[in-house]
DNA sequence: AATATTATTCGTAATTTTGCGAACATAAAA
DNA sequence: TTTTATGTTCGCAAAATTACGAATAATATT
Protein backbone atom coordinates (compact mmCIF):
# COMPACT_ATOMS: atom_id res chain seq x y z
CA UNK A 1 0.00 0.00 0.00
CA UNK A 2 1.49 3.87 -1.28
CA UNK A 3 2.16 6.16 1.63
CA UNK A 4 -1.26 8.16 2.30
CA UNK A 5 0.29 11.58 0.96
CA UNK A 6 -3.13 13.26 1.67
CA UNK A 7 -6.48 12.71 2.76
CA UNK A 8 -9.32 11.37 0.82
CA UNK A 9 -11.19 14.70 1.38
CA UNK A 10 -7.66 16.39 0.14
CA UNK A 11 -7.59 13.94 -2.64
CA UNK A 12 -11.47 14.31 -3.44
CA UNK A 13 -11.15 18.20 -3.37
CA UNK A 14 -8.63 18.38 -5.56
CA UNK A 15 -9.40 16.25 -8.31
CA UNK A 16 -13.09 18.56 -8.28
CA UNK A 17 -10.97 21.46 -8.51
CA UNK A 18 -8.84 20.48 -11.02
CA UNK A 19 -11.97 19.64 -13.05
CA UNK A 20 -12.66 23.05 -12.66
CA UNK A 21 -9.78 24.70 -13.38
CA UNK A 22 -10.73 25.94 -17.14
CA UNK A 23 -12.78 28.58 -18.35
CA UNK A 24 -14.41 26.15 -20.72
CA UNK A 25 -15.62 23.51 -18.47
CA UNK A 26 -16.85 26.14 -16.13
CA UNK A 27 -18.62 27.84 -19.12
CA UNK A 28 -20.15 23.95 -19.30
CA UNK A 29 -21.32 23.41 -15.94
CA UNK A 30 -22.95 27.05 -16.10
CA UNK A 31 -24.38 26.21 -19.34
CA UNK A 32 -25.95 22.89 -18.28
CA UNK A 33 -26.88 23.74 -14.89
CA UNK A 34 -29.35 26.17 -16.25
CA UNK A 35 -30.62 24.02 -18.83
CA UNK A 36 -33.21 21.20 -19.20
CA UNK A 37 -32.08 19.52 -22.41
CA UNK A 38 -28.43 19.70 -22.66
CA UNK A 39 -27.60 18.13 -26.19
CA UNK A 40 -23.88 18.25 -27.30
CA UNK A 41 -24.50 20.19 -30.04
CA UNK A 42 -25.87 22.78 -27.61
CA UNK A 43 -22.78 23.01 -25.95
CA UNK A 44 -20.53 22.62 -28.77
CA UNK A 45 -22.07 26.49 -29.65
CA UNK A 46 -21.64 28.29 -26.68
CA UNK A 47 -17.64 27.70 -27.33
CA UNK A 48 -15.43 29.21 -29.35
CA UNK A 49 -13.42 25.83 -29.84
CA UNK A 50 -13.30 22.74 -31.90
CA UNK A 51 -15.92 19.59 -30.88
CA UNK A 52 -12.97 17.11 -30.31
CA UNK A 53 -11.75 19.85 -27.68
CA UNK A 54 -15.02 20.18 -26.44
CA UNK A 55 -15.58 16.18 -26.31
CA UNK A 56 -12.48 15.96 -24.12
CA UNK A 57 -13.51 18.72 -22.04
CA UNK A 58 -16.70 16.79 -21.50
CA UNK A 59 -15.04 13.65 -20.90
CA UNK A 60 -12.81 15.35 -18.13
CA UNK A 61 -16.04 16.62 -16.30
CA UNK A 62 -17.31 13.13 -16.56
CA UNK A 63 -14.31 11.38 -14.82
CA UNK A 64 -14.37 14.11 -12.18
CA UNK A 65 -18.31 12.41 -11.67
CA UNK A 66 -19.60 16.50 -12.32
CA UNK A 67 -21.65 15.74 -14.92
CA UNK A 68 -22.90 12.47 -16.35
CA UNK A 69 -23.99 11.75 -20.40
CA UNK A 70 -26.49 9.81 -21.78
CA UNK A 71 -27.07 8.43 -25.79
CA UNK A 72 -29.84 9.39 -27.50
CA UNK A 73 -30.38 8.52 -30.95
CA UNK A 74 -27.57 9.85 -32.64
CA UNK A 75 -27.52 12.80 -29.99
CA UNK A 76 -26.06 12.95 -26.48
CA UNK A 77 -27.53 14.07 -23.36
CA UNK A 78 -25.60 15.45 -21.34
CA UNK A 79 -26.57 17.04 -17.44
CA UNK A 80 -24.79 17.88 -13.84
CA UNK A 81 -24.76 14.83 -11.82
CA UNK A 82 -26.15 16.60 -8.62
CA UNK A 83 -25.12 13.93 -6.01
CA UNK A 84 -21.36 14.70 -6.66
CA UNK A 85 -22.18 18.34 -7.40
CA UNK A 86 -23.83 18.11 -3.76
CA UNK A 87 -21.19 16.62 -2.82
CA UNK A 88 -18.65 19.16 -4.25
CA UNK A 89 -20.73 22.08 -2.96
CA UNK A 90 -19.94 20.66 0.43
CA UNK A 91 -16.69 19.66 0.17
CA UNK A 92 -15.62 23.52 -1.14
CA UNK A 93 -17.92 24.90 1.19
CA UNK A 94 -15.91 23.48 4.16
CA UNK A 95 -12.90 24.11 2.96
CA UNK A 96 -13.16 27.68 1.83
CA UNK A 97 -15.01 28.48 5.47
CA UNK A 98 -12.52 27.40 7.55
CA UNK A 99 -10.58 30.62 7.41
CA UNK A 100 -13.06 33.25 6.69
CA UNK A 101 -14.85 32.87 10.45
CA UNK A 102 -11.29 34.31 12.29
CA UNK A 103 -12.34 38.26 11.45
CA UNK A 104 -9.50 40.71 11.19
CA UNK A 105 -6.68 40.87 8.36
CA UNK A 106 -4.14 38.69 7.30
CA UNK A 107 -1.40 37.03 9.61
CA UNK A 108 1.01 38.11 7.23
CA UNK A 109 0.60 41.52 6.17
CA UNK A 110 1.97 44.58 8.47
CA UNK B 1 -8.86 43.48 -28.04
CA UNK B 2 -9.33 39.73 -27.61
CA UNK B 3 -12.98 38.20 -27.97
CA UNK B 4 -13.86 37.42 -24.63
CA UNK B 5 -14.65 34.30 -24.85
CA UNK B 6 -15.14 33.47 -21.24
CA UNK B 7 -16.76 35.68 -18.47
CA UNK B 8 -14.99 37.48 -15.83
CA UNK B 9 -16.53 35.63 -13.25
CA UNK B 10 -15.92 32.07 -15.17
CA UNK B 11 -12.01 33.42 -15.86
CA UNK B 12 -11.35 34.05 -12.28
CA UNK B 13 -13.36 30.20 -10.90
CA UNK B 14 -11.15 29.16 -13.18
CA UNK B 15 -8.03 30.59 -11.80
CA UNK B 16 -8.92 29.68 -8.30
CA UNK B 17 -9.92 26.42 -8.98
CA UNK B 18 -6.87 25.34 -11.20
CA UNK B 19 -5.19 26.74 -8.17
CA UNK B 20 -6.57 24.21 -5.78
CA UNK B 21 -6.25 21.35 -8.55
CA UNK B 22 -3.25 19.60 -7.12
CA UNK B 23 -3.69 17.96 -3.27
CA UNK B 24 -0.52 19.20 -1.72
CA UNK B 25 -1.77 23.36 -2.60
CA UNK B 26 -5.01 21.43 -0.76
CA UNK B 27 -3.17 20.59 2.23
CA UNK B 28 -1.32 23.73 2.25
CA UNK B 29 -4.03 25.51 1.86
CA UNK B 30 -5.85 23.23 4.64
CA UNK B 31 -2.46 23.97 7.04
CA UNK B 32 -2.21 27.46 6.20
CA UNK B 33 -5.88 27.84 7.84
CA UNK B 34 -5.22 26.24 10.89
CA UNK B 35 -2.24 27.96 11.87
CA UNK B 36 -1.17 31.34 13.44
CA UNK B 37 2.37 30.82 12.08
CA UNK B 38 3.22 29.95 9.59
CA UNK B 39 6.46 29.48 8.06
CA UNK B 40 8.03 27.98 4.87
CA UNK B 41 9.93 25.30 6.86
CA UNK B 42 6.91 24.14 8.81
CA UNK B 43 4.63 24.21 5.60
CA UNK B 44 7.75 21.95 4.27
CA UNK B 45 7.93 19.54 7.00
CA UNK B 46 3.68 18.67 6.56
CA UNK B 47 4.46 18.00 2.76
CA UNK B 48 5.88 14.64 1.32
CA UNK B 49 7.61 16.43 -1.52
CA UNK B 50 11.10 18.36 -2.30
CA UNK B 51 11.01 22.12 -0.53
CA UNK B 52 11.88 23.22 -4.50
CA UNK B 53 8.75 21.63 -5.41
CA UNK B 54 6.44 23.23 -2.49
CA UNK B 55 7.78 26.50 -3.20
CA UNK B 56 6.41 26.19 -7.14
CA UNK B 57 3.51 25.24 -5.14
CA UNK B 58 3.25 28.05 -3.21
CA UNK B 59 3.87 30.22 -5.80
CA UNK B 60 1.39 28.84 -7.50
CA UNK B 61 -1.52 30.00 -4.64
CA UNK B 62 0.29 33.04 -4.45
CA UNK B 63 -0.71 34.14 -7.86
CA UNK B 64 -3.36 32.74 -7.96
CA UNK B 65 -4.19 35.06 -4.82
CA UNK B 66 -4.75 32.77 -2.79
CA UNK B 67 -2.36 33.17 0.29
CA UNK B 68 0.66 35.62 0.59
CA UNK B 69 4.27 35.76 1.82
CA UNK B 70 6.21 38.10 3.65
CA UNK B 71 10.16 37.58 4.27
CA UNK B 72 10.94 37.86 7.73
CA UNK B 73 14.82 37.44 8.35
CA UNK B 74 15.61 34.14 6.80
CA UNK B 75 12.59 32.46 7.28
CA UNK B 76 9.36 33.31 4.78
CA UNK B 77 5.90 33.52 6.96
CA UNK B 78 2.77 32.64 4.72
CA UNK B 79 -0.97 32.94 4.68
CA UNK B 80 -3.98 32.71 3.69
CA UNK B 81 -5.34 35.77 1.71
CA UNK B 82 -8.79 36.17 3.65
CA UNK B 83 -10.03 38.61 0.84
CA UNK B 84 -9.44 36.68 -2.19
CA UNK B 85 -10.25 33.75 0.20
CA UNK B 86 -13.55 35.22 0.70
CA UNK B 87 -14.17 36.16 -2.79
CA UNK B 88 -13.29 32.54 -3.44
CA UNK B 89 -16.12 31.44 -1.40
CA UNK B 90 -18.76 33.29 -2.60
CA UNK B 91 -17.63 32.40 -6.29
CA UNK B 92 -17.65 28.62 -5.84
CA UNK B 93 -20.94 28.99 -3.33
CA UNK B 94 -22.65 30.87 -5.90
CA UNK B 95 -21.13 28.40 -8.84
CA UNK B 96 -22.20 25.21 -7.07
CA UNK B 97 -25.91 26.25 -5.68
CA UNK B 98 -26.54 27.26 -8.98
CA UNK B 99 -27.74 23.62 -9.72
CA UNK B 100 -28.71 21.96 -6.14
CA UNK B 101 -31.92 23.96 -5.93
CA UNK B 102 -33.55 21.73 -8.36
CA UNK B 103 -34.75 18.84 -6.26
CA UNK B 104 -35.15 15.79 -7.76
CA UNK B 105 -33.07 13.35 -9.85
CA UNK B 106 -30.83 14.33 -12.75
CA UNK B 107 -32.23 14.97 -15.83
CA UNK B 108 -30.19 12.55 -17.93
CA UNK B 109 -30.60 8.98 -16.11
CA UNK B 110 -33.53 6.58 -16.87
C1' DA C 1 34.94 37.57 7.88
C1' DA C 2 33.47 33.07 7.76
C1' DT C 3 29.74 29.96 8.57
C1' DA C 4 25.06 28.32 9.14
C1' DT C 5 20.11 28.70 8.24
C1' DT C 6 16.34 29.39 5.31
C1' DA C 7 14.04 29.55 1.10
C1' DT C 8 14.05 30.64 -3.97
C1' DT C 9 15.68 29.97 -8.54
C1' DC C 10 17.82 27.24 -12.17
C1' DG C 11 18.32 23.39 -15.15
C1' DT C 12 16.38 19.34 -16.53
C1' DA C 13 13.27 15.41 -17.33
C1' DA C 14 8.87 13.11 -17.51
C1' DT C 15 4.18 13.62 -17.84
C1' DT C 16 -0.13 15.93 -18.63
C1' DT C 17 -2.97 19.32 -20.74
C1' DT C 18 -4.89 21.80 -24.45
C1' DG C 19 -6.10 22.17 -29.05
C1' DC C 20 -6.95 21.04 -33.88
C1' DG C 21 -8.47 18.47 -38.04
C1' DA C 22 -9.18 14.06 -40.00
C1' DA C 23 -10.97 9.70 -39.53
C1' DC C 24 -14.24 6.79 -37.50
C1' DA C 25 -18.59 4.97 -35.30
C1' DT C 26 -23.48 4.93 -34.77
C1' DA C 27 -28.03 5.28 -35.80
C1' DA C 28 -31.76 7.78 -38.13
C1' DA C 29 -33.61 9.12 -42.58
C1' DA C 30 -34.10 8.98 -47.50
C1' DT D 1 -28.72 0.47 -48.96
C1' DT D 2 -26.76 4.73 -49.26
C1' DT D 3 -26.82 9.27 -47.12
C1' DT D 4 -27.00 12.40 -43.37
C1' DA D 5 -26.46 14.00 -38.75
C1' DT D 6 -24.15 13.74 -34.42
C1' DG D 7 -20.22 12.90 -31.40
C1' DT D 8 -16.11 10.37 -30.20
C1' DT D 9 -11.53 8.85 -31.02
C1' DC D 10 -7.02 9.17 -33.18
C1' DG D 11 -2.73 11.32 -34.29
C1' DC D 12 -0.14 14.99 -33.65
C1' DA D 13 2.06 19.39 -31.87
C1' DA D 14 2.77 23.00 -28.57
C1' DA D 15 2.64 24.39 -24.06
C1' DA D 16 2.13 23.80 -19.16
C1' DT D 17 2.65 21.04 -14.96
C1' DT D 18 5.05 18.37 -11.64
C1' DA D 19 9.15 16.97 -9.54
C1' DC D 20 13.97 16.74 -8.19
C1' DG D 21 18.71 18.15 -6.82
C1' DA D 22 22.14 21.59 -7.28
C1' DA D 23 23.20 26.21 -7.18
C1' DT D 24 22.19 30.66 -5.52
C1' DA D 25 20.67 34.55 -2.52
C1' DA D 26 19.90 36.72 1.77
C1' DT D 27 20.48 37.31 6.43
C1' DA D 28 21.77 35.75 11.23
C1' DT D 29 25.18 33.94 14.00
C1' DT D 30 29.78 32.82 15.42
Amino acid sequence: MATPDYTIKQELLAKFAKALGHPARIAICDFLAKQETCYFGDINDELPIAKSTVSQHLTALKEAGLIQGEIEAPKVKYCINKENWRLARELFGEFLGQCVCKTGGNCCER
